[in-house]
DNA sequence: AATCGAAGCAACCGCGACTTA
DNA sequence: CTAAGTCGCGGTTGCTTCGAT
């Protein structure tokens, strides 16, 4: 069946989202609530594609978000997941509160994938990398070994061939299988007992302020969706 | 100080799954 | 049952920043 582009192309803006254009989103949905995607850029006033807004929303201003680099303990259970899920980015995501699956996504990508290489682990299939003596392991990878040994985990045959992760063949019930033999639901979900966000209203609100308040102006809110949270000093990378 | 390549990340694109008429 | 519409996911792109030379 033929498709539609989600949205006018030749209508819609694109590229970077300005403070103004995240105000009017917050409002919005703080107000309505995102019945539906589509008709979010329009009741809210913005000239973007739906697609767009759910990206900015869930990417960047929900309230639930977590900002900074993942910690270790974090690291190291994005490092379980996708041993036994793949590149299924939403799923692994979903383990971890206030971080999302392009976070983890990129995360995956610029830090671990490289990471799990350069100590002889290949990251797609989670096994050593054939002719190479893996380097002195980091104390996160340890623990994930010892984690999952303790656990009597295999390690990922579902990975084997990296392309099929990679189908979206979802079937609900591998997930099913794999959940029930890991027990995360329970037990594997990440709590950073730092991270005191949820529940505060007011601490999002003051982070909205700060995060489209009259500085971002001055610093060009365009680039500031990836620079800003640098500047509070409890996110200091 | 200038240049260049690498790294990091936000945003876009295309497709499959799901829903609705 | 089927076609059309919408949503969400995963892969990819492109821009900005950073660090090395």
């Amino acid at each position: 069946m033929g498709r539609q582009p989600c949205c006018d192309k030749l209508r819609v803006k694109r590229g970077p989202w300005t403070a103004d254009e995240d105000k009017k989103l917050i409002a919005f949905i703080l107000g309505n609530g995102h019945c539906c995607w589509r008709a979010v850029p329009k009741l809210a006033g913005l000239q973007r594609c739906g697609k767009s807004c759910r990206l900015r929303w869930t990417n960047y201003l929900r309230p639930d978000l977590k900002r900074g680099l993942l910690t270790d303990a974090e690291e190291q259970l994005v490092i379980d997941l996708h041993a036994r899920l793949g590149n299924r980015w939403s799923k692994i995501a979903s383990k971890l509160p206030g971080r999302t699956d392009n976070e983890i996504k990129n995360h995956w990508n610029t830090h671990i994938k490289k990471k799990l290489q350069k100590m002889g682990i290949d990251p797609v299939t989670h096994n050593p990398l054939p002719n190479q003596t893996a380097e002195t392991p980091s104390p996160s990878v340890n623990s994930s070994v010892t984690k999952e040994q303790n656990i009597g985990i295999e390690h990922a045959p579902i990975n084997a061939n990296p392309q099929s992760s990679n189908c979206s063949a979802d079937s609900g019930s591998r997930d099913d299988l794999l959940f029930a033999g890991y027990q995360w639901d329970d037990d594997v979900t990440f709590v950073d007992t730092s991270w005191s966000f949820p529940g505060s209203i007011e601490t999002w609100e003051r982070s909205l302020e700060w995060l489209v308040g009259s500085g971002m102006g001055d610093l060009g809110f365009e680039r500031a969706a990836s620079t800003d949270f640098a500047d509070e000093p409890s996110q200091l990378k």
